[in-house]
DNA sequence: CTGAAAGCGCTTACAG
DNA sequence: CTGAAAGCGCTTACAG
């Protein structure tokens, strides 16, 4: 009975104290100093489940990724933060682990706590925890599913036009025998990158031997060993693209113990751009990752479907090459 | 009115419905299943504003961090989130980016929400914010504030054990001459960490020359840059601990730069144990800092609040060093 | 421009 | 073991 209090004391209504803290238009100035003086000598903070039980929301969204240490996560958790607390939203946040089952555990927690708006950010889905979302009412937004890009809304990221970009660079340096660190097919990111970066092969009318694209796990180890791989090959590619960060670092690793100097005798450019890229040495030339511009549009297009019933689209998001020190000219022109 | 529809559809009071939801004990095991049956099949949820409105909580903490992209904080907010999961408590989390003025406004947002505690996980604290939010009713729970260990729950850490530990091994590969990496005094963390290096090293009857400790910014380019100034010493010291990782992984840079292989000329030990240390090469001997621990603690301390009015105590939480490949038998005594 | 009052969807003494 | 009813603290048509 808090907000009584502060009526009682300002000489006014319950209602009137309401409109005070809502910024009601037609209220007269004078009651509203009066009112406004009382909430801060009282110290008054209105009481939230009172105020969404009574206006039928919580002001939260659900915000689910698939690990948060996975250096890739916080830009996005940040940006997507801000954004929501600029609009008095509060962000509940969670992980999966990649684990199917965790992700509907999550899912249910945050219907249970009745979010706004869920954003996926995983790669990984289950179109039927998702549904069973959406049928309690919960609008949901995800990320890089093209299978359910026409039923849920959906954030894209062009990975192909940032591998076109990444070759454009490297056949400027003369390279023309690239290979590929890939991470396990079953994943479904780095499926779509592993066919993004074959397009932009195409697209540039070049060629990759099978034996140029060596496996890794998409973490340090894996691009580790799968740099080995590639060094073992004869012949071997002047340049190396990864299909994210963490194996371009392992890569680079593998690269210096087998004296490899890196960019004289092989280039090497990563993908995502996380922290960790600018602080190897040398620096990681990369593809960036626009996470925040996935944030960004993940969280608007939950305020949109909060309100319409349609399914937002837009074009895909852009990634572009971040250039610093591990690409340069290719050996053999050099020589020529 | 959901519950409401519940009950009639099971043909009991909306309060047995309640009672069946809460867990309440004495209820017809026939009724009980009756009821349930009903809420599964209408896939009834309950509303939890007006839950939480009744009972006069929110199951809602808050959890305030510094900085995350700093590698250092993502177990610390999973080992919470995980351990708040398990009792159905959800956790809101911002981070100030070490800005006073952030941290009043994330814990303002926090009060407004209604959370039923709040982690200060930031060494950075402003005790008038501090005091502000306890006066409205807010338990807290705070992360190596010696100053206020006495007013608020502070959950600490023995930076002093865990150098103490660092220099044993250092000491028993015949080290000597030690370089410490220290961060800028004006940061809370960094101060205590120098501190509590210093006490180490007299305990254990060393001294270390003025020069060879040298000032980084915490991250890896003032790692860099600091480990360069060291390198330029003449003696220059045979091992190097770091008040942190990321400049030990800077460190690690520059030494890698300078031809100075480590760990066979230089042992170096850096502090925390985040991910990165186990990635660079050769990886990270470094001591510790348990932050599961330090999670779990808070989460417990903040339980604990909620119900007693006394602040809660404990022995400070023991760093322990992980050995990995930095270190080695210093060079002068391998020569004898 | 302001107030009286209903009602959001739960939980919990109280009564039986 | 179960139900009728009050009340948590707000907001918002409705009336004036």
């Amino acid at each position: 009975m808090d907000i009584l209090k502060v009526a009682r004391r300002a000489r006014v209504s319950t209602a009137t104290v309401s409109r005070a803290i809502n910024r009601f238009p037609g209220i007269r100035p004078k009651t509203l100093a009066r009112v406004q003086k009382t909430i801060a000598e009282l110290n008054y903070i209105p009481n939230p489940n009172a105020r969404n039980l009574r206006i039928g929301r919580t002001r939260l969204y659900g915000l689910i990724v698939s690990d948060v240490n996975n250096p890739f996560f916080p830009e996005l958790i940040d940006a997507f933060e801000a954004l929501a607390g600029a609009q008095g939203i509060d962000v509940i946040f969670t992980h999966t682990n990649y684990d199917r089952e965790r992700l509907r555990k999550c899912m249910r927690r945050m219907v249970e706590r009745g979010v706004d708006g869920i954003a996926v950010m995983t790669s990984e889905v289950d179109e039927e925890v998702l549904q069973q979302t959406v049928k309690s009412g919960v609008p949901i937004v995800l990320m890089n599913q093209q299978k359910l890009a026409s039923v849920y809304p959906n954030v894209q990221v062009d990975y192909t036009a940032g591998f076109r970009e990444a070759l454009d660079h490297l056949l400027e340096f003369g390279h023309r025998d690239i290979g590929f660190i890939t991470g396990p097919q079953t994943l479904n990111s780095a499926r779509r990158r592993q066919s993004a970066f074959q397009a932009a092969l195409r697209a540039h009318g070049l060629h990759v031997r099978s034996e140029w694209i060596a496996l890794g796990d998409m973490r340090v180890e894996g691009g580790h060993a799968a740099m080995k791989t590639l060094l073992a090959c004869s012949p071997r590619p002047t340049a190396v693209l990864a299909a994210n960060d963490l194996m371009a670092v392992g890569a680079l690793q593998a690269a210096g113990e087998a004296k490899i100097h890196v960019p004289r005798d092989l280039s090497l450019i990563g993908f995502d751009d996380i922290p960790i890229a600018n602080m190897v040495h040398p620096p990681l030339t990369t593809i960036r990752h626009p996470r925040d511009e996935v944030a960004a549009r993940a969280f608007a297009w939950l305020q949109q479907t909060q309100q319409h019933k349609e399914t937002p689209t837009a074009p895909a998001l852009q990634p572009h090459l971040v250039i610093r020190k591990t690409t340069a000219v290719a050996p053999e022109r050099r020589k020529a």
